[in-house]
DNA sequence: GCTTAGGGTTTG
């Protein structure tokens, strides 16, 4: 066999490749004779093995050179074509992450080099002659780790260049690859054939509208779509007439990966597949979607409601949390549902038989909260595969008042306008159930605001019923992942116990293993801090309330008593506040100041100066409008709130300038480009103060404890960025449950993993006579979990 | 291997 496997440690066992000198891979050149070489790497990729008539097999792979330090990413990874025998051995022997030596390999130029930007020759390796050592196959638990490093440098060899045609260019009979915006979804549904059918309908810049429908089988291969707005990319549609309609349906190597459409938001690919190709490309084809969508008036609007804000007769999209459930008949389910708000109106409590209800009971304060939801007919066999706990999405819900009859049941309530909600039988209007995945941001979002409704662990009520049920089923909360860290760093250092490190010489670098004893601050939020790298000062992020009273002070200078000349370069108008929103009824309006310029060019959505908001109705806009920038009167002209005000709201993110280093002027931002907190902070003179994190971790090992600082490269710790960790829940948990892995809550150290970290001691000023540590170089990995969170 | 559905002026 031409592809011999041998143990990590193992020496060269002289099967043709003890007599061959081992060159660098940036070595490799057509006009060398390489007979008696051979080259030794990573496999940083491993292609499928395809047969092929004139070689039986044919595999691609990746070379990637660890050794050689000194060259471009360019010449120190190669492609290796394997053909025969060889290609079903590797196929076999090999895995992704293993090192190898090739020898007896022909060289041959790289017809894909400028695109894959490898390499510009490639390895043939075909023949008796060919040869491919396993030398060192990682351990498992070491692999996802590997790949994980690997996954963005990596530029595979083989990624097809897939094209994108816009939805006026659709001709009939043609294959095509596509990109839209939602405009209207069914959920999957089970066709009279023996598929699942999706049926919606996109849009993109060239504001056509394409009906699509999907055939499958399989219900984990239909696009995930959640709600009207979501960016969708399909790859393999065929484009047919019907009706004098064009219409896309799936062809053979159909897939679909779609996104959520919000402006800002994390661009992470919605799909089931576990190997999928996306690139830099794709992700400006969804941001570019998104923005142009922002802009768009006509599109459907999203109609997600809460309980909060429903009214009676209302259609409406519900995300909440199943807790309890009744099969009422064969064409009825009853399903008692919360999504962590008090609807205003009476709730309808249907009076069920105990012994036919799944799910706990609850206290007669919480079953006010609770919605009664009637799934009917197609409806019913969904409802029955969910089960309390389940995280949901209820398409088309309608609110329906007054009295319910059902059959076989009663109703303790008989009076009317108390509300319950029907999902009528049938898929018209999207009307359908879907389950969300529990680290969907919907549900992040939904579990925030059920942790954050007022006595929702409200002690002074203790009910034996749902004392353990309330917060509510939560599976995923307070799961343990494993996880553990790693030094990034090349220090040449031994490790070293802590009392070791204690007792060395100050201002060295130390590696240590250790466990995490503590943490401080418990409440993450206390971990974020505001950093001025002009003056090195740090602060606080302002809590909400603080910063409530600073816009009301700045809202009341901008009364009408108070005339104020904006500057020449804009024009005015009035944003329209949202009802509920509105803290003085019917209807409030506040000034906005809007770049001549940009209106000119139609960007209507991407830049406002805001007068006279509250801080809510500032964070309301930023959902609509890319950039916010809060404004007050200050003799007669606009002028910024004070610090510690953000100065720039976008979308959920908040920019705040240092006060000290800012010499504030309202001038305009370049519009060339893209408008964003760099150039808004530079035409208005602001120094950005940068999200960090700083944290102190008790750090243990046999011999001592040691108190240790997380602060230079906290972020690269948890893989989270600071201003993300400030903006998204997301974020947050993935942090949270990085912190949870490391030190248990509640837990002794048996469960504490051993962790790997490099530190740096430093004394803050020349006269300090203290000591301090930091933890640096230093990274978490979740063998067992390889999300990212939202960048 | 072929078929399925082809939104919609909702209603228990």
């Amino acid at each position: 066999m031409p592809v011999c496997v041998m143990g990590e440690g193992a020496g060269p066992d002289g099967q043709g490749t003890a007599s061959l000198t081992v060159i660098p891979i940036s070595h490799i050149s057509t006009s060398s004779n390489h007979a008696h070489h051979s080259v030794k790497g990573t496999v940083v990729l491993k292609g499928r093995l395809v047969s092929s008539p004139s070689h039986n097999f044919i595999l691609k792979a990746v070379l990637q050179d660890d050794t050689d330090s000194n060259t471009s990413p360019q010449d120190g990874s190669i492609n290796v074509v394997l053909l025969g025998t060889l290609a079903k051995d590797f196929s076999q022997a090999v895995n992704q992450g293993d090192v190898v030596v090739a020898s007896g390999f022909g060289v041959g130029k790289s017809p894909t080099a400028l695109k894959d930007k490898l390499h510009p020759c490639n390895l043939l390796l075909s023949g008796e002659r060919a040869f491919v050592h396993v030398c060192q196959a990682p351990p498992a638990d070491r692999t996802s780790q590997q790949d994980v490093k690997r996954k963005r440098p990596l530029l595979p060899a083989e990624v097809p260049k897939y094209t994108y045609t816009k939805l006026d260019n659709l001709k009939p009979g043609e294959v095509v690859n596509v990109y839209g915006v939602v405009v209207f979804f069914k959920q999957p549904f089970k066709s009279r054939g023996s598929d699942f059918c999706s049926s919606l309908k996109i849009t993109d810049q060239s504001q056509q509208k394409i009906s699509c429908t999907i055939f499958c089988g399989k219900l984990e291969s239909h696009p995930q779509i959640f709600q009207i707005g979501n960016i969708i990319r399909m790859h393999r549609v065929k484009v047919h007439l019907y009706n004098d309609t064009l219409t896309l349906l799936n062809t053979f190597g159909f897939s679909a990966l779609t996104f959520d459409g919000a402006v800002g938001a994390g661009v992470e690919p919605r799909t089931a597949s576990k190997s999928f190709h996306f690139t830099e490309e794709d992700r400006r084809a969804v941001e570019e979607l998104r923005l142009w969508a922002a802009s768009q008036v006509l599109l459907p609007a999203d109609a997600t409601l809460t309980l909060s804000a429903v009214q009676p007769k209302m259609y409406f999209d519900l995300t909440c949390q199943l807790l309890a459930k009744a099969t009422v008949d064969t064409t009825c389910t009853l399903l008692r549902v919360w999504d962590g708000t008090r609807c205003p109106h009476a709730l309808l409590k249907l009076t069920v038989e105990p012994n036919i209800v799944e799910g706990p009971t609850f206290s007669e304060e919480r079953e006010k909260l609770i919605a009664s939801v009637l799934v009917y007919d197609n409806h019913v066999q969904f409802a029955q595969q969910i089960k309390p706990g389940d995280f949901l999405r209820i398409y088309n819900l309608r609110a329906i008042p007054g009295l319910v009859k059902m059959p076989g049941l009663s109703s303790s309530q008989s009076e009317v306008n108390h509300l319950s909600f029907h999902l009528h039988g049938g898929t018209a209007y999207g009307r359908g159930i879907r389950l969300l995945p529990g680290d969907s941001p919907d549900v992040q979002e939904l579990r925030r605001v059920m942790e954050a409704f007022q006595g929702y662990d409200e002690v002074s009520h203790p009910d034996l019923n749902d004392s353990v049920l309330w917060p509510p089923l939560s599976p995923e909360r307070g799961a343990s992942v494993a996880c553990s860290t790693e030094r990034t760093c090349d220090h040449l250092v031994e490790p070293l116990t802590l009392s070791k490190v204690k007792r060395s010489v100050p201002g060295g670098v130390h590696h240590v293993r250790v466990q995490l004893r503590s943490y401080e601050p418990r409440r993450l939020h206390q971990a974020l801090k505001l950093y001025c790298s002009k003056c090195t000062s740090m602060q606080d992020v302002p809590d909400d309330e603080h910063l409530d009273s600073i816009f009301s002070k700045a809202a009341a200078d901008c009364g009408p008593l108070q005339p104020c000349s904006p500057p020449t370069w804009t024009l005015s108008g009035k944003v329209y506040i949202p009802r509920e929103l509105s803290r003085r009824p019917p209807v409030r309006t506040l000034n906005v100041h809007m770049s001549a310029q940009l209106l000119s060019e139609g960007r209507i959505k991407e830049l406002i100066f805001l007068t006279g908001s509250t801080l809510q109705e500032a964070c309301h806009l930023a959902a609509g409008y890319h950039n916010v920038v809060p404004m007050r009167s200050s003799g007669g002209h606009l002028a910024l709130l004070d610090p510690p005000a953000p100065f720039l709201f976008r979308g959920r993110k908040r920019f705040y300038r240092c006060k000290q280093c800012s010499e504030t002027s309202v001038r305009e931002p370049t519009t060339d480009g893209v408008i964003d907190e760099k150039n808004i902070g530079e035409a208005l003179g602001v120094q950005l103060l940068k999200f960090v994190l700083l944290m102190k971790f008790q750090l243990q090992d046999a011999s001592d404890t040691l108190d240790v600082f997380l602060w230079r490269d906290a972020e690269s710790f948890f893989n989270v960025s600071a201003v993300d960790a400030a903006a998204y829940q997301e974020a947050q948990d993935s942090i949270r449950q990085t912190l949870d892995s490391l030190c248990p809550p509640g837990d002794s150290s048996g469960r504490r993993p051993w962790l790997d970290v490099c530190l740096t001691e430093y004394r803050p000023t020349e006269e300090d006579t203290q000591t301090f540590y930091q933890i640096c170089h230093t990274s978490t990995f979740k063998p067992s979990c390889t999300r990212t969170p939202p960048s």
